[in-house]
DNA sequence: CTTGAATAGTGAGCACGCTTATAATATATT
DNA sequence: AATATATTATAAGCGTGCTCACTATTCAAG
């Protein structure tokens, strides 16, 4: 018998994950950007320059996922397509000049989130928390029978 | 400066959620279960009884999203909508006795989940885990926007 | 009783994830 | 060179959330 609140763990990871969300959406509403966006961009920030397939990989999303969301980031103007010169399948991602100018501002709106969700934990809790929710993740990655891992680790060579 | 991992709460959290609901959902495809409709259920198994409006305020989603979860987990054969003699808007959701039996088996798959993601994690940080998500819960929950929580409270005070 | 406001449920349409299928292009094999 | 296979992106359609708008019903004022 679970009599520790285990048994709530689902629930509770979902309300976490939903109100985050909430709450960065509301705050970042002001730049059009939602949190899917955010963590997509977060990421072509970091590559400057990526394959849609490649963000698929990274995101752990599936390439229509991606292409439904670089569309109406388009539209809205954080990042741009280009044709890639070596391969005529691939479309580049590239962040736009605007998106770079904001990408400091949303990322201390997270910030700011995070600080509001873990008022009055202390440090130590927090990297406690951090390591648990570190493990989960490891650990149900783990078995998952996801292509994208068989992959990576099949690349883990060349790279 | 956060050089703890603080800053990738988010993404962690947005990555445990989605593993968990994927792992669950795996395990319970025999039943045709998804993750929201097991949340939905076993809110309905607890109050035997229940108005769909009351069910999106204790699942803290819309009465639209309900609805929608309503009619598929009809369809499937997990619960059943009555009307309600007293008040002919109403539409109260009962649990299907095919369902009532199910219940134990579906929690306890919930249960497998959560010892998977668990491994390998000791017992207090568990505790401290769980604390932590029950915070912030609380933290967001708190200034949040929700219709449903300021119209009750404004209720008393203005009119 | 009649009118008006509030409540319960649903329809339409969007965002973001998914699966399955397809077109275009690259690459490997013969 | 011709054919087969793999890869990139997209299309179509579903599940689960949302907002906005609507109908049916109840409740509160007059």
């Amino acid at each position: 018998m679970v009599s520790d609140g285990t048994d709530r763990l689902g629930f509770l990871i979902h309300d976490a994950q939903r109100l985050l969300r909430k709450r960065f959406e509301v705050k970042a509403s002001g730049l059009g950007l939602s949190s899917a966006q955010w963590r997509l961009f977060a990421r072509v920030a970091k590559e400057n320059g990526v394959a849609q397939a490649r963000l698929a990989e990274l995101l752990e999303i599936e390439p229509i996922s991606v292409s439904r969301l670089v569309d109406r980031m388009e539209e809205s103007g954080w990042i741009e397509r280009r044709s890639d010169a070596a391969d005529r399948r691939v479309r580049m991602i590239f962040p736009t000049p605007k998106a770079n100018e904001a990408y400091a501002q949303v990322k201390s709106m997270a910030g700011e989130v995070y600080e509001e969700a873990l008022a009055g934990v202390s440090m130590e809790a927090r990297r406690v928390l951090i390591k648990g929710l570190e493990a989960m993740v490891q650990n149900l990655a783990d078995g998952e029978t996801s292509s994208i891992e068989k992959i990576k680790s099949a690349e883990g060579a060349a790279a």
